[in-house]
DNA sequence: GCGATCAGAT
DNA sequence: CACATCTGATCGC
């Protein structure tokens, strides 16, 4: 929860995510989202006078988060000094003395949080310089290095000070799964389930906040089954979420809410009161969102835990890790970092004891100014393990002329071994058995996990001492797939990555399944066969041995569970029983996820490049398109609503006026690059695969016959040599 | 009566 | 679970 007080030292008239107290008299507002404990006296009367006789000022924040603000009609009152700025878009704003009438101008961008729908972080601009405001987020390690607008050129921008959501920055956080890996693992949780009967449904126990609708929209282009909502009126604008839930209680997936005290879910009832369909009982389990957190050093993790005979927990984090916090703090490398949040149990100097090595007012106080290797750090996307990588940083971290390349949106992992160097640790990456070999000599202890979940289970060790297969790679699924979600699939095939924002850090990333991975925890086996060889050599983990439930995670015979009829078959002994192990988690970084045949696939992005039957049209183009056809009270095309969650829109306006009779102008800096950016990111994705990477400026495009001998070296194991282009680092 | 604040529950 | 929100009790204006 948010305790910041609403202003930054340097920037003392403008408030941000508070407006009460001192924050009364400021002379801009700024809401970063739409979560009440960012919007402290947002409502209140005192507040509401200021507005009244202080005619120019205004509460700027991104489109989504107005829409989501002026659903309520308590908040109406601010509807025509709202001001919305676009995402990824430079907005120069006038601050007014309204007494003396002073001018004082100032650059806000937005950048997109990844929190919740609408959810920013603010970049200020001005006399007293850069200055990074990032409310609520949740970023992947290395997002930051993608955002074009943080960057000057290829340098990251000289930020004075970051005022850091910092609700996780404990290292108890280390790591939480990523966004990726907790959808497949509710995914196929919700599939073994629901797929059993039309009576079998699933009830998500979300909590009253925004934040869990990339979950719905997933789960209903997954199964073809909207999900039953309380109250849809807010997403009346935005087609791609409302196309996805229902007021309508007929539905096998649930997220509808109740107030409390009632024994809603006892017996086989959901808080909206649907006990049967034509008359036959529903079957209900529950699948409560929450964080789970894991240890350094830990390797296992466990994205589902049984919780009781019905009810399961499901990994959720609308916040970074620690270490996803560390990494982003560390790329932007500011003077000052504040925390926002102080975790519980902890104070205030607990967080800037961590914090504070990040910054360069400590470094330039403490370190030498002279570490002649202290650009290694920079070999971002390429992680050794985290053994070695804080080795590193411990030695380098606090170089004070650290460069930091920005890469290109999207560009990771996947794409490096094409551009500039390979390092051992490249090499292990590509050859996924040796990479076994070498985690088993790197890991050659039992890894503790820091979650309270997980010290109910008593197999942790056990767990942790497992290896990588082949067959621990795939998730098995049952074939019993109906004809609308065999359309669903077949269209899901469809990559929606021909887009114009392709060169920037989109929502895609957190909605979709087969969004480019994140690298949050060490890389670690990649040996996961493609679509063909699954199909060729191990059909049998396709095939549902039992006809009536569905595998989720069949590593070991002993932990081999499946979800059947009864609900608490094979799970008695053991109440926090592993569903979805590493070992899926790991094929979910490894490789993107695409749907064939019903059937998930990891197809492994280094390797095998699985064919694009791209249309040029987005899954989710399509299904808006069909709304549009019905509803015409739309806001937002399809292609906008893509921006929608994080604000994020093209930058084709130079000039914008915006509805309070002031004249905005964008500062288009970078516009040019970024237009080159675009172009080339999309002339390189005519002749990529299912992933599309914008290549590194100035770098050069590798040939066509190369790649492909580079393809078929990695496809039959074979040692691959390349040259090194020192120049291009 | 309303709002602020806190504790407690979900 | 330390995600965010709501409810109820209490106090003050």
């Amino acid at each position: 929860m948010s305790t910041f007080p609403g202003r930054m030292l340097e920037f003392p008239s403008i408030s941000i995510d508070c407006f009460d107290r001192e924050n009364l008299a400021a002379k801009a507002y700024f809401l970063s989202h739409c979560h009440k404990d960012h919007m402290r006296g947002l409502r209140a009367p005192s507040l509401k006078r200021r507005l009244e006789c202080s005619l120019k000022v205004h509460l700027y924040c991104s489109p989504v988060t107005k829409e989501l603000l002026l659903t309520n009609p308590k908040y109406s009152f601010w509807e025509k000094r709202i001001v919305t700025i676009e995402v990824n878009t430079p907005t120069q704003i006038s601050l007014v003395d309204e007494a003396s009438g002073e001018k004082e101008d100032l650059v806000v961008t937005l950048l997109p949080a990844g929190h919740c729908p609408g959810s920013v972080m603010f970049l200020f601009q001005g006399n007293n310089g850069n200055v990074l405001y990032t409310g609520d987020f949740r970023l992947a390690k290395g997002e930051a290095a993608r955002m074009e607008l943080l960057h000057s050129g290829d340098r990251v921008k000289d930020i004075q000070s970051v005022y850091l959501d910092t609700t996780f920055c404990d290292p108890r956080f280390y790591q939480i799964p990523s966004r990726e890996e907790c959808l497949i693992g509710i995914l196929e949780l919700v599939r073994s389930w629901i797929s059993l009967s039309p009576y079998h449904v699933v009830w998500l126990n979300c909590k009253a906040a925004y934040g869990y609708e990339y979950l719905f929209t997933n789960l209903s282009e997954e199964f073809g089954v909207k999900v039953h909502v309380n109250k849809l009126d807010m997403f009346k604008n935005m087609p791609e979420i409302l196309y996805h839930v229902t007021t309508n209680r007929n539905s096998q997936i649930h997220a509808c809410r109740q107030p409390r005290g009632e024994e809603f879910l006892r017996g086989n009832r959901l808080p909206c009161g649907m006990v049967s369909l034509n008359g036959t009982p529903l079957r209900v389990i529950s699948i409560k969102p929450s964080t789970m957190w894991f240890g350094e050093r830990t390797r296992r993790t466990k994205v589902i835990v049984r919780t009781g005979e019905s009810s399961y927990r499901a990994c959720f984090s609308f916040h970074s890790s620690y270490s996803e916090i560390k990494d982003f703090l560390r790329y932007l490398h500011p003077v000052n970092a504040y925390p926002n949040v102080i975790p519980v149990g902890r104070t205030v100097g607990h967080v800037e004891k961590i914090l504070k090595p990040l910054c360069r007012s400590h470094s330039g106080s403490v370190e030498p100014m002279y570490k002649p290797l202290g650009a290694l750090k920079r070999s971002r996307g390429m992680h050794l393990n985290d053994t070695d990588e804080n080795i590193v940083e411990e030695l380098f971290e606090d170089y004070p002329l650290t460069l930091r390349h920005k890469l290109p949106a999207q560009q990771e992992l996947k794409s490096e071994p094409l551009q500039t160097e390979i390092t051992p640790e490249m090499d292990r990456e590509m050859c996924g058995k040796d990479k076994d070999a070498y985690e088993a000599s790197t890991w050659g202890f039992s890894l503790p996990v820091n979650c309270v979940d997980c010290e109910e289970s008593n197999d942790e060790e056990e767990e942790s001492e497992q290896t990588v297969t082949n067959e621990d790679c795939h998730i098995l699924f049952s074939e019993k797939i109906d004809s609308h979600e065999n359309n669903m699939r077949k269209n899901a095939m469809i990559s929606d990555e021909h887009e114009s924002t392709i060169n920037l850090p989109t929502w895609d990333v957190f909605f979709k399944r087969d969004a480019v991975l994140d690298d949050t925890v060490e890389k670690e086996d990649c040996s996961i066969p493609s679509k063909e060889e699954i199909g060729s050599q191990s059909p049998n983990l396709f095939s549902d041995s039992d006809g009536e439930s569905t595998h989720i995670s069949s590593q070991t015979s002993s932990q081999s569970t499946h979800i059947s009829e009864h609900g608490s078959q094979g799970w008695d002994s053991q109440a926090d029983t592993l569903l979805i192990s590493s070992q899926e988690r790991k094929a979910a970084e490894c490789g993107n996820v695409n749907k064939a045949d019903g059937r998930l696939i990891f197809s492994p992005a280094h390797l095998f490049p699985v064919e694009n039957q791209d249309d040029g049209r987005s899954w989710a183009a399509l299904q808006v398109d069909e709304l549009h056809s019905k509803e015409d009270n739309h806001l937002y095309t399809s292609a906008e609503w893509k921006t929608l969650q994080s604000g994020l829109t093209s930058q084709e306006n130079g000039q914008r006026k915006l509805g309070c009779g002031e004249c905005i102008t964008n500062t288009n800096a970078q516009n040019t690059d970024q237009e080159k950016l675009k172009a080339f990111a999309k002339a390189d994705s005519q002749g990529s695969s299912d992933f599309e990477i914008p290549r590194t400026p100035g770098a050069e495009s590798p040939r066509q016959d190369k790649l492909q001998n580079l393809y078929e070296k990695l496809a039959t194991g074979e040692t691959v040599l390349m040259d090194r282009k020192l120049d291009t680092l």
